[in-house]
Order: C-alpha cells, then structure tokens, then sequence
DNA sequence: TAAAAATACTCCATAGGTATTTTAT
DNA sequence: ATAAAATACCTATGGAGTATTTTTA
C-alpha cells in the first residue's frame, strides 16, 4: 500500500469513473486503474463494483476510502507544515507555463500571489507545451510548471483545473515554490469547491 | 512524500539512532538514512538534528512525526480492514523458514495460531537461510517467511523482532498470510510492548 | 577511536506512458 | 455503438543492497 494508491482510490470514488479520476491527477487511465487493482488485490479486498459505465465503491471499499482519506489529511497537514516554512524572505521563483494557459496563469494567479507575497519575484518561462514546460523543470530553467495533463511520472502533480496542474521535480522545489503552490491550490478551492461529480453516472458514495 | 519516509522517520525518532531504526525495519542503514533526508529536502525542512552519536528530532521534526503517526494509523486500520475479511475459509498457508529461526517459529507461533484458527493448516517450509527463504517465496513454494534482517527489497517485511521478521512478495499474500501475520504481530506485541529505546543516546521526542 | 551517518555505485522492481483489446450499457 | 476498464509492452526512475568514507563524541 502506498499514498498513491490512496490518492488514486479516493479520487475514484470521488469521481465515479477512473478515466475521469484519472484525468483529475493528470496520470494515465491505466496507469490509475492498474494502481487500484493491485490495492484490492494486496488487501484482498474489493474496494469497487465495476460496471463498464463506471465503478460504484463496496460497503468495504468505503470503509477503506474513509481511512484513506485520514490517512491523506494527515499528509497534506505535514505538508502544510513544509510550506509554512520560508515565508518572508526574499525569493525567486520561475513558473514554466504552455502557450495555451499562459493567460491563465498571467491573468488570475500571478497578480493575485504577488499581491499576496510582495517578497517573491516571479518570472514565468513561456514554452510550447507540456513536453517543453517538462524539459524546463528538468533542465532547471523553471521551478514551477503550469501544464495540462498527463504529466510524465518523474514529475509530481497538483492538480488545478480538469486541464491544468502544477508541476514540479519530485523533490526539488524552492520555498517560493511550495508557497505558489498552496497559494493556487487556496484560490481554485475558493473558487471551484466541490467539482467533483462531473462524472456522467452519479452513482456512487 | 510516501509512506515509507514516514514509516522510517517515525522509527528513527522512536529509537534515537538511524542504524537501529534500521535494523527493526529491516533495511540497511543507508536506505533509511537516505529516505530520511530525501524526506527533508522535499520538505524544505529539518526534521533531526545530526550529533554523529544518533539524531535529535527538531521542533518542526516533532510536529512531522506527531502527523506521521497519525497517517500510519490511518492506514494500519485499512490493513486490519482487510486481515478482517477471510477469517473462516479453510485455507493452506506454507511458511518459509531458515534453520537458526524454526525452533522460535515451531516452538511458539504455529502451536499458539494453530488454536486460535483451527481452520488454517500450516505447513513449514524448511530453508537454508534467508536468501533461500527469499528464493521459495519468488518461486511460489511458500506463502510466507520467516528470516533474520535485512530482507531484499522486493518482499514487504514486518519486523517481529531484532534478529526476525515475516515476509512475504508484495502484492501477493493469501487471507490466511494476513491472519498469521496480524497474529504473530499481536504475541509479539503483547511479550515485548514497548521494545523501542534500545538506542543508547537517550535523547529524542 | 569507535559508533553512527553519509556517499558511491550497481541492480532490479515498480510506476508511468502509449497503444490496444475487452466489456457492458 | 460507445464509453469505460483492463491488458500488453516498453522505458525510466526510485529505492534497495554492499562497500566505503566521513564525522563527532
């Protein structure tokens, strides 16, 4: 059992289908399907109901996401603790972002953290696509991506919007970087809240 | 983050020192140490305080850990979720064990789970040592193993004591593996209970 | 100087992606 | 017929191990 494959469960049954789970995390259908497969057959449990319209989760299976998600809250607490570190002090910070959600990104949240952290600098790094804002972060020309899914496997996802999501390398990321991040994820939650359930059959839970 | 740098974060706190953390978890010091600083720098954060005689948690250190517990309970309660389920079948469970372990195994945790469930017959499996153990495991010839530390990376392990710890492949474990498991942790736990402390330098927490 | 942590290096399992097939509505 | 899940296959990366070096009490 890993926190992926926690994450992938309860997005699961959060959404009702696994391709739009998996399209939520910015991952591969497979790559989500296989993932919560082998979560079942490790516990030898049977967490959903397929139904080839989606997946509906077993009385066990909601026994599992709901410690799941205490599992992850715990998580994300721990994380918070990382981001409330760095605060203050003077920082840059380089976004890579793809031509189609640069305006996004210069539009809504760029002005809104740099009001909100006078301190950090921001540049932003304009390339093609998802391919080229990878190339960045890998290369070290940017600290911070704004792509549209799937991301590749070696970077990690912090999914936005149904099309957009941070990434960053797995464990290089500055301060200014964790602060953007919590920042965007802060602002979309105000603003989306609940936009789980886009999933055609409404049957789950 | 993944719940292995928690696993040996909390351990290394529990036990003062990386190399006896290490040597409960059955893994070689440096893939705890590594994992813990990984853990670290993804963070952004210093959880321990290095001395060259053990390591000391931090403040920050200590709110990580506090949350740390929290999500491993999280997630030992979905594991008991799924050594719940399985109880009663009749099933066969073949356990693997090297020479020096068998008197500890036959003497004590067969007979005392043989009575506790009745319905599972337990055949041992006789190895040299820990690589042969390992080798049946792969093979398919045993369920489970019982083998001194450290344990190869590719079987999941759960320490029983210092110098012993069940195993077995990762993903693939029968009902009555789980059962066995869960058993043989809970004699241990009820003999042992509070086995932690054994590091020498008596600072942490 | 002795014990613990960190580094170097190699190997393999795991997780991801793309492409494709199967299933159920 | 169509949408979702599962399978096949390949690749890359992360994590483990052994051996060794560095550090500090």
């Amino acid at each position: 059992m890993n926190l992926r494959q926690l994450r992938y469960v309860v997005a699961t049954a959060d959404h009702g289908t696994m391709t739009s789970a998996a399209q939520a995390l910015y991952v591969a259908q497979p790559a989500l399907s296989r993932a919560v497969r082998e979560l079942e057959r490790e516990l030898g449990i049977e967490l959903f109901a397929r139904s080839g319209r989606g997946v509906v989760l077993t009385p066990v299976g909601e026994q599992v996401v709901r410690r799941a998600r205490a599992a992850l809250e715990a998580v994300d607490a721990i994380e918070a603790l990382s981001a409330a570190r760095g605060h203050g002090q003077g920082a840059d910070l380089r976004i890579a972002t793809t031509a189609a959600l640069e305006p996004e990104l210069i539009g809504r949240l760029v002005p809104l953290f740099a009001r909100a952290q006078p301190a950090v600098r921001i540049r932003v790094v304009r390339c093609a696509d998802r391919v080229a804002v990878a190339a960045a972060l890998r290369a070290g020309r940017a600290d911070l991506g704004l792509a549209e899914p799937p991301a590749p496997a070696d970077l990690a996802v912090h999914p936005l919007t149904p099309r957009a999501g941070l990434v960053h390398p797995h464990r290089r990321t500055p301060p200014a970087g964790r602060d953007f991040l919590a920042f965007a994820k802060e602002c979309l939650r105000e603003s989306v809240r609940e936009p789980v359930r886009e999933a055609p059959g409404g049957r789950n839970r």
